[in-house]
DNA sequence: CGCGCACAAAATGTATACACAGAGTATACA
DNA sequence: TGTATACTCTGTGTATACATTTTGTGCGCG
């Protein structure tokens, strides 16, 4: 029942990638990490196999493994695919769910809560990644939670600075997040399947308004810099 | 670029699986895979170790790889996910795809059609399977095409019958399929999103009328068998 | 006869040593 | 000085030996 370093190994690095503490992109040596985790190079590759079976990492032939890119051909079709995914795992989730994946839903939701108030952005993003990733198996349907698992792994490493946030109004968007939280336990609960689609669609039009925000920010304002600093700028 | 024995061995083990040729469910033992494919332990498992993460098979600590189940609650699932998934695939190939995937998928076609020719089952099972394999990767959706992947494998292993036509109506099906995938082929080289999707589910509708008939038979006549060797049947 | 425990056999998991490929660098030659 | 080539070095790929877990079998006991 207790966790091998195998299981760590396995759960960090997906953490670490989740968190960008592995940023997209990042080459990663297996005798380095082998070491780190206490395990020999065969167990290890092992883990990396899992790791880019499940879409964290890519393994290339005698080129070692590279975190999951996230460049701008990912983004869109993260935008074009999320909503549709998301919503039917939502109605699926309120048709399929059992008492027990109910528990661990509101357990979920409950330590994404406390790593909100206690400020801790990874916490954070990594309950939410947990919380979705709970309906994700309450929807029972091996197909789409290959493709929601995968989603949501981008999803948490948009949201890295998503937790972290610095205005009064940032504050309040994590808050509302979290009462649409609850709003969705309760309607999966009474499986209220029209309801959590309405719901999930509500949650995502929140997550993405930030989001686009963040990768499209306000631009700096043009006439700002003298005459001549403006030929260094390109 | 010539194959090594992993990438047969690979190949090979996808192909067995996709024509049932390994029956769902069964334990596959790593020294006997890998003297057959004269590969050490530690490759082998590597090999394991993606087909698991493609969907093919699945692993247990300490218990070794169980080629996928299809139990009945994976059927359900299947019917209900496949057409949203086919569908959406099929718009996103109309408008992304390149004329190199295009050459891909006509000798897909090519050699899906001779398969059927030559009346070879495993062949046109495979080939059909090649051939919507790649209309995923026009649709340059890695989510998606996660999904659509393992549906793939399922409905691969569920048609495994479909392309030994028995009755000259069967034959006629499968002359049918054919057929559509051509139109498909057009309607994707000249991007008609909507025809598209209306010819993949014609194309779905076909498939899925085939394959309950399959999994739903018609009832053998109730009367029969004589009175005394009724207590036998149980 | 049924149940349980202990041992044996077989399969999976891990470590280590070695083979091989790719990237970078230095050197020789044009 | 630029380019090509050979060499070295780093890191991945593979094989084999060993450890651990699971499972089957047989014996003894209730």
């Amino acid at each position: 029942m207790s966790q091998t370093a195998k299981d760590i190994c396995l759960e960090d690095l997906g953490f670490r990638i989740l968190t960008l503490d592995l940023a997209p992109g990042l080459l990663l040596n297996e005798s380095a990490l082998a070491e780190r985790y206490g395990l020999s190079r065969t167990p290890l590759r092992e883990v990396l196999q899992r790791l880019a079976g499940a879409g964290y990492i890519t393994l290339e032939e005698n080129r070692g493994a590279k975190v999951a890119s996230m460049d701008i051909a990912t983004l869109r079709t993260f935008f074009q695919t999320a909503p549709m995914v998301y919503a039917n795992i939502a109605r699926l989730a309120a048709e399929h769910r059992t008492t027990a994946q109910l528990d661990a839903l509101g357990r979920a939701q409950k330590s994404f809560v406390s790593a909100v108030r206690s400020k801790d952005a990874s916490a954070a993003a990594l309950g939410n990644h947990g919380f979705h990733a709970t309906i994700g198996e309450m929807a029972h349907n091996a197909y789409l939670v290959a493709a929601l698992d995968r989603l949501l792994i981008d999803h948490a490493r948009l949201s890295a600075t998503f937790y972290a946030p610095q205005s009064r109004e940032e504050t309040a968007l994590v808050a509302t997040a979290a009462e649409q939280h609850d709003a969705m336990i309760a309607a999966i609960e009474e499986r209220r399947a029209e309801d959590v689609v309405a719901l999930t669609m509500d949650h995502w039009t929140l997550s993405r308004d930030w989001l686009e925000r963040f990768v499209r920010p306000d631009p700096l304002p043009v006439d700002l810099l003298p005459g001549k600093d403006r030929e260094d700028a390109v």
